[in-house]
DNA sequence: CTTGACTCTCCCGTAACGGTAAACTTTAGG
DNA sequence: CCTAAAGTTTACCGTTACGGGAGAGTCAAG
């Protein structure tokens, strides 16, 4: 019989877990004085506490052990958790890896640049939505105000500005230097709409599994600036654009005052299945480009 | 100018964390209207959001990620701090893989054994002690009884019983088929002593960094059987033994009462630099012999 | 003016303990 | 036998980064 000191000495754990196990019920000690209210541990306990702790180890949940001690569960049972778990672990090594890979681009940016500038640059995922648009084809992005008015006496009176949501901008257009822009802009829904015969699409708007997003707070002329950061920020992560980017108008944009206009550029990305310099940071010194 | 709602759909986060970034003043509204405490957002504040978002994701701490917002930070300050995460990061990447062998070494036991028989050996360090013993060349390990007494006497009055620690055995030798036993026995202290020409030893009992240990209890004829088991273990585990095991009694043993015995098996191990099968928990079906 | 949607603050809960305080018990030494 | 030191008890608070909910107040549209 030890006292819970030395039971703590020699099973290498402190007093406070013990006690803490002791109140979880997960090891009780094996006698308690009722005056006292001492704890008194056999030395046959000890297998129990270090099945506990490398169970532990393992990364079970105290919750999780309980379950595996207290009814003797059978192995298979046990197996089935350990596979769980292992799934979960590997799904954590990913992660953290990813992150190592997130960090390592961070410094290089610093090395490179002397500051971080991605540091605006999030992935998420993006939900799909119900979309009414108008599609043209024009000279010049900045062009965009005339498709915005076009768009607004199309919509007007027809739609309950109830049902309207963001103010989007697709940019179909793969080739970013070319002359000519494939461009689509509309309005999220929050409901479907009856769409009369006016030229307007109604669609729905493509989910992003994982998007780089960026906000831009100025005229469109500044987005150039914009896409090349999120570009060089997806080349140097380890991923690849993967379908046309889009912009959404966090405010309701007035035209004759694009400098504060506030959007959010997304671009969907995807994991690059090759992944080309897998350098350590302060190599990474060839300029990356966009696209 | 939104309010929390708004905001938080445009930014993709809950209230409850733009509240809690308010609290912890992390990210204040733009403004808050003094009489209802309704906090308003503006746009512009979009950026600074995404980058707390960016510097999260990389695994920096709320504190850190203040520390790095509330003045603006030297991007070589700002470069140490990723260093210092990137070193966290690797090292938990490599934790969480030697956590994955360990579930898959786990997994490969309940598969050939029908159960999880390595669940006591536990791995830990173990610091270094003060040791005054006797060293032997016996011809059997259960010789061990008149090794002890000897020791006893040896002790006996010229230690005070204070100084004295457990009892540990050295079995130096690395043969465990031999025939003839290198066996050192002794106490660790906790303060030095004079050591009288009385042919005990007073040394340091090495440390182990790593080292796989596992509480017997009954007679030191089952010891092989707990032998056996840490060696599969540290075998599967992608471990090797790294020099001479020993055993702490953990409780004063009664020399004619040895089923009683409580004795904690420690032995030294490494990391093999060669992992020989790298394969999935189940082509694990190699039996695995000690040594 | 009402009603429904929105927001506020405040408190509790998470997992797995560590730290500390105030009161009590045991043990060793004289 | 007495005292002092060491050990132990319960109880409460703190950690991280939020989520959930209660009860009360506020805003905007019809």
């Amino acid at each position: 019989m030890f006292r819970i000191g030395d039971f703590s000495r020699i099973a290498r754990v402190s007093c406070r877990l013990l006690r803490y196990y002791d109140e979880i019920s997960l090891l009780s000690p094996h006698y308690v004085d009722g005056d006292s209210g001492y704890r008194y541990y056999s030395a046959a306990q000890l297998p129990r506490l270090n099945r506990i702790l490398v169970l532990r180890e393992l990364g079970l949940s105290l919750g999780q052990i309980a379950r595996v001690m207290e009814d003797n569960l059978s192995p298979s049972e046990l197996r089935a958790m350990l596979l769980l778990r292992r799934s979960d672990v590997e799904r954590a090594v990913e992660a953290e890896s990813d992150r190592l890979r997130l960090i390592e681009v961070s410094i290089a940016q610093i090395d490179n640049n002397g500051e971080l500038s991605t540091d605006d640059v999030i992935m998420r995922s993006e939900p799909a939505h119900l979309f009414l648009s108008l599609r043209r084809t024009v000279d010049s992005f900045a062009h965009a105000r005339v498709l915005i008015r076009e768009l607004h006496e199309a919509v007007h009176g027809r739609v309950h500005s109830s049902a309207l949501g963001s103010l989007v901008a697709v940019a179909h257009a793969t080739e970013f230097e070319a002359d000519l822009f494939d461009v689509e802009i509309g309005f999220t829904l929050t409901e479907t709409v009856p769409v009369a015969p006016t030229g307007l699409i109604l669609r729905e708007l493509e989910p992003m599994h994982t998007a780089a997003v960026c906000v831009r707070v100025g005229p469109p002329e500044h987005a150039h600036l914009v896409t090349g950061r999120i570009g060089a920020f997806v080349e140097a992560s380890g991923y690849e654009l993967a379908g046309s980017n889009r912009e959404f108008f966090l405010q309701r944009p007035r035209l004759d005052h694009t400098e504060d206009w506030v959007v959010e550029m997304q671009f969907p990305i995807r994991k690059r299945r090759v992944i080309p310099a897998q350098g350590q940071a302060g190599t990474l010194t060839a300029p990356v480009q966009f696209e």
